[in-house]
DNA sequence: CTGTTAGCGCCTTCAT
DNA sequence: ATGAAGGCGCTAACAG
């Protein structure tokens, strides 16, 4: 196997490298006669350009990288399975862009402050993209110091500029909410994630407006946050469940949790639906088919992955800067509410 | 900002770029002190070494890539889930490896042949994975013919040599079925995948060894291949339960198609563990939340993972060639059957 | 239309 | 221990 430059292609058919560059770009400047000879050339070789001799002219690489942390501790489980088929459709959108998604688990917890520079500079993703975010996120204050394309999925409390797309959590968890205290509850629990994530205040928020709205008052012992597993879920739900006037619904922040849920009412001998309501977020694919199928905020993952991708190649293109956009998720009602 | 190359360090420091090269790289040939020198400036630049101009001198880029079918028509939509999370811990592999996992979702449908090659030899990647695998597969032949480092998760019928992984997917289904003729089952449905893959062949075998080791009869009209998604689901499994002797078991290929057919045996008013028994395959996360629990046949998806990275690494190491492994997957009964 | 030249950022001889 | 020079594969700028 010989080395499959445009050198190789350019001594074959008798023309200079440039000549053969050329008509491999689609750049005027050669004949038709030459360009079709080079063509076939190419194509007999096999040839591909070297991607790499490319992007060091400066060139993009036509990757972009989603840098995420992969076994943080307190890493809500929930969102984990979340994050699993957000990264596939993340991909196809890329493919859509004619990227790839270059997958960064990073391996320091914090928040993989470490990664981020390296991949962009080092020249291996054109863009970065961001999930997972926290109120103050270091990572994002980073990025937008050292001007690195990025995109964020969900918004921070940085007032400095920058471009998200986010998922209006607050509406999502209101209207959950509401629609729950209209099929006639007033006790009703909440399961938040851990409250340093933009999301999980976010959403909390809503659960909030909802019983102020219905002039239900807030009880403490009806809220938790920061759940993350299913252990520490039975010791919780079990702690809501033997108060002596216990929630008749609960309002979660994720599927997850809201599996999690069911899961220790039912060893209560309760079933969701018949005994109680409950309401998720997310959508999962295994939200319908729980018993029985949880009712849930969808998250309009494909509009999301859209947009995270445009706003960026945008960015890349340099035809914009900080803008961003707010989707607004869906009641999905089904069996457990 | 400046360039941040290992020129401006050498001018800062006042040393030649190649002795810059030297530090970075812990090549012996350079005084201590300016070895310090040169690190302290490289980290208060914030410097990373450019990875493309690394590779372009024939280094490795450390990242593997992951090329597969995205949108395929007939791909068992049973396949996608268990591949979404295939793709996170193979991501996390690569991860213990000091490798990037590039995810290229292939754009034609012929096995995104026009892919594999382009990647690979556009430095892009260092290696390459399959999974998918066909009985006859052009990708393997490929990327065989072309000598490229690859590694293929599951067998093909070729004779050629290559390396690969695979899970026992023929005694998963032997043990999974002599499990529900244990339960006194006799009439058992066999619910398979589309046999132009290698594993539905092999999972097939499975269920035929076991009816004949019990000296059961092979009933065609019991089985069935080729289901892709609950629509046809609906379809088929309304006809096995319609016959005069229906089955009163059934083992599926995949988790997906046993949820299929559980729902659609639901409407029927059969409940699976109390009206007939049911297995699947994979143990997806979805699996022990399903109504009742689904027993299936655990993929042990880490050990795949990490074979397959660690094969495909050795391969690049030119440390070995055609070597493979069989993954043995294990029952996992709960209340399904 | 075509070829030559220079250089992207880095590493690796080869001298010194 | 150090620096100068060449080249990885490709493309852009400049000549002809």
């Amino acid at each position: 196997m010989s080395k499959r430059t445009i050198i190789e292609i350019a001594e074959r058919v008798g023309v200079s490298p440039a000549s053969v560059s050329r008509a491999l770009n689609n750049v005027p400047g050669v004949s038709p006669e030459k360009r079709r000879q080079i063509l076939a050339v190419a194509e007999e070789l096999n040839y591909h350009p070297n991607a790499i001799a490319r992007s060091l002219q400066g060139r993009r690489i036509n990757t972009l990288a989603y840098i995420y942390v992969a076994d943080m501790p307190d890493r809500p489980a929930t969102d984990l399975f979340f994050f699993r088929d957000f990264i596939t459709i993340l991909a196809e959108r890329c493919a859509t862009y004619g990227m790839d998604l270059l997958l960064h688990p990073a391996t320091d917890g914090d928040g993989s402050m470490n990664d981020i520079g390296r991949i962009l500079r080092s020249g291996r993703a054109d863009g970065l993209i961001l999930a997972d975010i926290r109120r103050v996120d270091p990572r994002v204050l980073y990025l937008i110091e050292h001007q690195l394309p990025f995109i964020a999925f969900g918004r921070t409390d940085i007032r400095k500029p920058y471009s998200y797309v986010d998922v209006d959590g607050e509406w999502g968890i209101y209207t959950a909410t509401c629609h729950v205290i209209s099929r006639g509850h007033q006790r009703i629990g909440f399961l938040g994630l851990p409250i340093e994530y933009t999301c999980a205040v976010d959403r909390y928020d809503g659960y909030h407006r909802a019983l102020r709205h219905y002039g239900l008052p807030i009880n403490p012992a009806y809220i938790t946050h920061g759940v993350t597993n299913e252990t520490q879920a039975r010791v919780v739900v079990d702690r809501l469940l033997s108060q002596p006037e216990p929630p008749t619904a609960f309002v979660a922040a994720s599927d997850m949790l809201a599996i999690y849920t069911m899961s220790v009412a039912a060893q209560h001998g309760m079933l969701a639906g018949r005994d109680y309501a409950i309401t998720g977020f997310d959508d999962l694919p295994l939200a319908a088919h729980t018993n029985p199928p949880l009712s849930t905020i969808r998250q309009p993952v494909h509009q999301v992955c859209e947009e995270l991708i445009a706003r960026l190649m945008r960015r890349l293109d340099g035809e914009e800067h900080a803008q961003h956009t707010l989707l607004r998720p869906e009641l999905v009602i089904r069996g457990s509410s």
